[in-house]
DNA sequence: GTATTTTTGTACTAAATAGTACAAAAATAC
DNA sequence: GTATTTTTGTACTATTTAGTACAAAAATAC
């Protein structure tokens, strides 16, 4: 009797939300709230489930973050992918640096990345999140090295420093155009960080 | 006979610790592990006094690290119009970066910027700090933009863009270079950012 | 109706935290 | 000794927080 409901999968009551789904939510929330002061009620009401569904789902709020971590990087990596495939490495790292600076400034929102803030937030503090951002950071900073490699091959970028380097670099001021935004930076500051960003790929 | 008492200032117990010195230690204690996860029995140790002490000598944490803001940026300008008058304006800039690398790769500690730590950490989240880090980060932000212009009229520094522009690509460069550090950068990596940061000012 | 699974609601635990109250002790001047 | 001020010790409050326990309700298939 028992063996014959296990074998069916459509018993009792059908899920309601797609886990992939809340996840993509909480990740948002983590990546505007941060990690230690994003509490589990304000998660639970971006998410739009209740707790008892979410340690369900879910082990603990340490565990989430860190698949939010992960499925951060999993974006990164399609969104830049795909930008190759239409407009080439080169073109799909300005446009992506583009973007993000766009947002920035439409929105009002200073979301920054969320390897980085996440960096910032876990350095010294919990060890296994530390450990995986610098993980994430590094494969993403690995595909920006292959993509600029791409592009030196391609003699897009006439660069001739190592594509490590060059790398380094344009995260590096990237990275830092958080900040500056955060603190205020002038609309010509800002352009001028773009301006050389752009430089940096020539 | 109280009247009496009064007028004399050198009656009862004599303070032991100084009001200054202990805000020293409670700002290098803050700098190494931000505001939130400082708590206030790891920061009374690190000061070496005992709770009342401290309620009776500071209002609150928020206050106490208020203070602790403004401190560092006094240190910044004093320890800059140091090295201005023994090095000259250019130099002095130069060698304050380079003591910050030399002392986050000898100590192993990444420490970074107070302020510019303070300020991801604060940020849409303790208004008034918030306030007064995007305060004293102008004012350093600022400073610099003083002593490039004093090199340019010097002929220190050739390069002719507008001297707010140059600061701010500096300070972006050297923030970023905190947030790579931390990710574990290479030693190339490194040396290349100081270098990119030398020819900035030249 | 029954069996099964998902979701919710309520109430709770345990730990950490900033801040308070207040008396006792210690160190000075007289 | 007394008066005064600083420092300490102890105990407490109030709040926030992640996580647990468990029963009740809702939604399906049969």
């Amino acid at each position: 009797l028992v063996l014959y409901y296990c074998m069916r999968n459509n018993i009792g009551r059908p899920k309601t939300f797609d886990n992939d789904e809340i996840l993509k939510l909480a990740m948002h929330h983590f990546w505007e709230y941060g990690y230690d002061s994003t509490n589990l009620d304000d998660l639970l009401l971006a998410m739009g489930i209740k707790k008892s569904s979410f340690y369900r789902t879910f082990k603990s709020k340490e565990e989430i973050f860190s698949l939010c971590l992960n499925l951060y990087r999993k974006e990164i990596l399609n969104q830049l992918n795909l930008l190759k495939s239409e407009l080439g490495a080169k073109k799909a790292m300005l446009m992506l640096t583009t973007m993000t600076i766009k947002e920035l400034q439409d929105t009002g929102k200073v979301k920054g990345c969320l390897l980085v803030n996440s960096g910032q937030e876990c350095y010294k503090k919990y060890d296994d999140l530390s450990f995986q951002v610098t993980k994430e950071f590094n494969f993403i900073q690995n595909l920006f090295v292959t993509f600029i490699q791409e592009a030196q091959e391609k003699g897009d970028i006439s660069n001739k420093k190592k594509a490590s380097v060059i790398a380094g670099r344009y995260l590096n001021t990237l990275n830092g155009l958080i900040v500056s935004i955060r603190a205020g930076a002038s609309t010509e500051l800002i352009n001028d960080l773009e301006e050389s960003l752009k430089e940096m790929l020539e």
